[in-house]
DNA sequence: CAGTATCCTATTAGATACTG
DNA sequence: CAGTATCTAATAGGATACTG
């Protein structure tokens, strides 16, 4: 037999802020925000790709948590929902581009599916912004 | 049935970015590596803290496929090997800072073995470097 | 419209024992 | 010394059906 779980770990603040926006979808959920003011549930599934409901929800739940996104709910006929940036949010981008900036010195086009370039910063091998 | 797998994803270069220095060991190896010239494999393994060998020697080479660390290996008696980061590897090092900077703005203590403070760029709440 | 609930799979992480 | 091999455990990610 061995220890099932280990106890939490010593980290510092940079682990505990690549959890709160990296991991597969939280990324790119912010790029996505940070393009249009707010976005709707059912635009910002669209947006995003091929990410289920189960997985695109409680990945917001996170984010709301952490206060990176807000939620704002309209009680309206038909009812929809809101999201957005918050201010720490907004903060998080610039870092998110210089990730951005850096790795597409290094990206290489793996498939149809992984371009090299950035779609939406235009980041990419030999191309500056 | 549902699909097992899905197909390849689309990603940009930060997912990609992500991919190379994100995960758990992966920035903290980065981190420590960034302090020394050079380290071996046995104070490496200190360093780190609470990591097993078959997790450290996986990560470590994914970062050396990954270009970010080097590997020396001395055939000598006794027989030692010597990891360091590689130019690649160091630059990453100022956007790992910025990512500490910026979440020890937010990071609080979560317990004894989670500490606010970075404990070697010395970045946390209310501090700076 | 905006999700939950439920079930399932794939990947990552960890423990321990052993080796060139 | 510097790992590998093998096993188990935990978690993240995914599909589908259904609901206030």
């Amino acid at each position: 037999m061995y220890q099932r779980k280990l106890a939490p770990d010593i980290r510092c603040p940079l682990e505990y802020g690549l959890e709160l926006f990296g991991g597969k979808w939280k990324s790119r959920i912010i790029c996505v925000l940070s393009e249009r003011e707010t976005l709707r549930y059912s635009t910002l599934r669209r947006e995003m790709g091929n990410i289920s409901d189960a997985v695109l929800a409680s990945t917001l739940k996170e984010l709301i948590r952490d206060g990176l996104v807000e939620r704002r709910q309209f009680d309206e006929i038909p009812p929809h929902v809101e999201y957005s940036l918050s201010a720490k949010g907004a903060s998080v981008v610039p870092i998110l581009q210089s990730i951005c900036r850096w790795a597409g010195a290094y990206h290489r086009q793996v498939g149809e599916h992984t371009p090299a370039r950035c779609q939406r910063c235009d980041y990419g091998p030999g191309g500056e912004p």
